[in-house]
RNA sequence: GUGGGCGUAGUUCAACUGGUUAGAGCACUGGAUUGUGGUUCCAGAUGUUGGGGGUUCGAGUCCCCUCGCCCACCCCA
């Protein structure tokens, strides 16, 4: 191989398999618009501070997975590792305050973390997300999960179970971040190293380890739910009668912990058996202190992202594929004359809608057809010096080799005939 | 960042314990007498065996380094 290669971790999207990438995001489009969001689409490049102080400074994203540099006039910046900071960014700099509330957002694109590629893993991957704002009713939060949930019917996944949990506002969460402290403090000799430096910085983050030793000293641990304030216990009890109203199947998951610091009260997450260790497809929560971080008003807002890769992984092992684009028509043609001919035609069926190849070269009739065929064209116009003479085409129909003349508008009236779905 | 597995034509794979010009299927290009595809037959093109160094009379095969891919840890969508 020579030195032209993509880089580590990123890979090409290719026909056929963007195909069902298009079909994903067209589905998408389609659900999110049904629930009133509308698409926004934020720069890839932020200044580095738009994710330091979102994400939070001690979290792996920031500490170790960033790509940032530094440009010519000397700013860092950073390549978009995840797609919250930005759009809040981007709520807050462009006064979408002021507009009526609430304001749903969804974007769709690439987002680079400096990891090692593994399985549901790469350096560049896509997310499509969505991000709601100025509404704290968790009929939002109810809203915003059944949206997802319908999202992944619609592309093929239906039945995958979403578990949620609640981390507690900025009210109740020090105190339970107490609680658990004491809980685990004489319990650290029997902890992983890493879960004794999260006892220090982030003992949340000991409920989701999945050291064998740690699972088991967190048995009888407290949970996030049985500390909520009663702000968030009543939301909270709420988000759960409201997605039973809305049929949406769920689970309570109260050791579900969420790795991005900016959280806050309901958290969810769908996963899958079948993705190997990376097993979220899709996860999200509410940032209520987010927007106000950033210097806009107080605002709460709830949000979520989905793993592109790891969504078509799913469905490529459940078989399901989207169709590539019908060929409706191949032109063949012998001789200068009928060549040139052939193109005119080309672009004329192509002006009606239907995708038409014209053959480049001039091979024989024979290779024509035999490439007419391995495209799947559907109907195949011929025209020689004969046609020329008689200003007609000569058809065939590739699925049971029917075949005939006809006058240039006729043809575009054969193609439509059967062209079905 | 740390482990483990793996790198041979576009692709899927061959090549006995190191031994002559590294092979095959699929795919690709062309052909099988005069203007009609799918099956069949024939022919053709393509690799510095990921890269570099070493051992050897001789390395795709053994050793070292490096790069890449895959899986896991970690972390996350």
């Amino acid at each position: 191989m020579g030195p032209f290669r993509a880089v580590k971790g990123v890979q090409d999207v290719l026909p056929p398999d963007v195909f069902l990438w298009q079909h994903i995001e067209s589905i998408a489009c389609d659900v999110f618009r049904a629930y009133g969001f509308d698409e926004i689409r934020p720069p890839i490049l932020e200044h580095t501070e738009v994710f330091t102080r979102s994400i939070g400074q001690a979290t792996d994203i920031v500490d170790k997975e960033m790509y940032t540099f530094t440009d010519k006039g000397n700013r860092s910046l950073t390549l978009r590792p995840e797609g919250t900071a930005s759009v809040v960014r981007a709520f807050v700099q462009n006064g979408m305050h002021t507009l009526p509330s609430p304001q749903k957002l969804y974007y769709m694109g690439p987002m680079f973390r400096y990891e090692r590629p593994q399985k549901g893993r790469q350096r560049q991957f896509h997310q499509i997300g969505v991000e709601a704002f100025g509404i704290s009713d968790p009929k939002l939060d109810a809203e915003v999960i059944a949206m997802l949930m319908e999202l992944l019917r619609q592309v093929g996944l239906g039945g995958l179970s979403c578990e949620i949990n609640s981390l507690g506002c900025s009210k109740c969460r020090p105190a339970f971040r107490e609680v658990l402290v004491k809980f685990f403090t004489p319990k650290l000799g029997s902890l992983c190293t890493d879960c004794v430096r999260r006892h220090n910085e982030n003992p949340l983050r000991i409920l989701d380890c999945k050291v064998p030793g740690c699972i088991k000293e967190r048995k009888g641990a407290p949970a996030a739910t049985d500390h909520l304030c009663g702000e968030c216990r009543e939301h909270f009890e709420t988000l759960q009668i409201l997605l039973n109203d809305l049929r949406v199947s769920f689970t309570l998951n109260p050791e579900m912990v969420r790795g991005l610091d900016y959280y806050t009260s309901t958290a969810f997450e769908v996963t899958s058996t079948d993705l190997g260790a990376q097993n979220a497809v899709a996860a999200g929560g509410r940032y209520d202190n987010l927007v106000k971080d950033f210097g806009g008003p107080d605002t709460p807002a709830i949000g979520f992202a989905l793993g592109m890769e790891r969504l078509v992984a799913l469905l490529s092992d459940k078989a399901v594929s989207a169709e590539a684009p019908v060929l409706d028509a191949y032109v063949v043609s012998i001789g200068k004359e009928p060549v040139r001919k052939g193109l005119v035609i080309a672009e004329r069926l192509r002006m009606k809608g239907f995708r038409t190849e014209v053959s480049y070269g001039s091979s024989s009739l024979k290779n024509q057809m035999r490439r007419a065929d391995k495209l799947g064209a559907r109907y195949v116009i011929i025209i020689g010096e004969d046609e020329l003479r008689e200003g007609m085409l000569s058809y065939k129909r590739m699925s049971d080799g029917a075949s005939g003349k006809v006058s240039a508008s006729e043809a575009e009236g054969l193609l439509s005939t059967d062209k079905n779905n």
